[in-house]
DNA sequence: ACAATAAGTTAATTATATGTTACATATAGT
DNA sequence: ACTATATGTAACATATAATTAACTTATTGT
């Protein structure tokens, strides 16, 4: 029933920010797959809570740095 | 992979401090269900990334004000 | 005593995030 | 030319978020 999902992300920007950092940099440090960060930088699902809050961890920000919801 | 869920939450504080709104109304204003708030206040699981940003729009605040995660 | 509301429990089901594996392509370095 | 690295796509499997429904309990109001 949570649909309208207009959530959108930094993490592609982020990770070049941060001295170029591969997905697979990425994904290491936050603990999951390097296919889960492909898709969440497509847009083709939205992470979950937890994984949002390793993400923004990385790179040294809070979730809503990393994430926008567009209402 | 994405374990070690160490993520807490202060609805049931935020529902009472908002007028002692009850679960069936944060229910409709986040658009999920009451059985969803319910389990969410219990800690029986964490809500999606979607279901965070409604939650703490509902109370005017970002989802690190209604979320903490334990690093 | 009765009705209405809020909250909780349980079980079954559906939707989706994530993992796993395999394969493809482009680029940089040697 | 060869190798390594970064990125992308796709199919399938699994874990879990989320829904729905039924029933229960407690409280408040009339």
């Amino acid at each position: 029933m949570v649909r309208n999902n207009r959530i959108t992300n930094n993490i592609r920007r982020l990770r070049f920010e941060n001295g170029e950092m591969s997905q697979q940099e990425l994904a290491n440090r936050a603990e999951c797959t390097r296919q889960t960060i492909i898709a969440i930088e497509a847009g083709k699902y939205v992470p979950s809570l937890s994984l949002a809050f390793k993400l923004s961890r990385v790179f040294g920000t809070n979730v809503e740095d990393v994430f926008k919801y567009d209402e």
